[in-house]
DNA sequence: TTTGTAAATAAGTATATACTAATATACGAA
DNA sequence: TTCGTATATTAGTATATACTTATTTACAAA
């Protein structure tokens, strides 16, 4: 999982009136007015969490007639939550410039950019 | 798991410098210095990064000398991931003023407040 | 076609966030 | 105690976010 793909999943997550209409979209499917009706949130507000949900890929939407049902796609809400998992508890190797950063760091253990950095100069 | 605890804890993966940070100290316990020669962030912002995720309780430290080292709370990580996945799997009983909103909004159903909605009155 | 409703988008604004630069605090060595 | 280094905190600033209001677009019924 990319560091952009976390940062716009958890991102979902971070606001109290984005995880409500989580909440709900993962009970039951709704179109934005039944949204409004239920969280008393406006409709373009709605409109707008709706598309960075959409964007991440958390929830998925359907046309009926004049209205827009929106769902919780659960698969891609498991996925995620297991990238995120993987990517922390994975090795550095998924992030190729921060490990080399790591290993230059490591490598110089004993040598002056560690003596530097801990004042032994 | 409270919403505004989801929110701390997802705050902290919505942001590269932080992710970085989170990756290198899963891996190994760092203080500020070493995040600072590692990463080439500055001291100032790595401590406030820090302070959020110590904050949030993503990561734990300890004084030595000098020094402050960091590093991840893997158990917490794992509890607030899972936390997260309860939220969104569980009943909507975690949240009673959103449940009560939409029952209501439910038992209202072939009534004005869904006529309205639908714009069927 | 005209009209009304649902939803998306745009523009504006207030607050939150991330970063920099400067300062304060904590600790250890001289 | 004085000095130097590590870290935390503060203040200032630029950008991002969340929300409101207004407008646009898509659809369906009359």
């Amino acid at each position: 999982m990319k560091i952009n793909d976390i940062i716009e999943f958890t991102k979902c997550f971070s606001n109290e009136s984005r995880l409500k209409i989580i909440k709900l979209l993962a009970e039951k499917e709704l179109c934005v007015c039944e949204l409004e009706a239920i969280t008393g949130q406006t409709q373009s507000s709605i409109s707008q969490h709706l598309r960075i949900l959409f964007q991440a890929g958390l929830v998925e939407k359907r046309r009926d007639g004049q209205w827009i049902y929106y769902k919780l796609n659960h698969e891609s809400f498991r996925e995620n939550l297991k990238g995120i998992e993987e990517f922390v508890t994975s090795s550095l190797i998924e992030l190729p410039d921060l490990q080399e950063e790591l290993l230059r760091f490591q490598s110089l253990e004993q040598n002056e950019l560690v003596r530097k950095c801990k004042g032994l100069c």
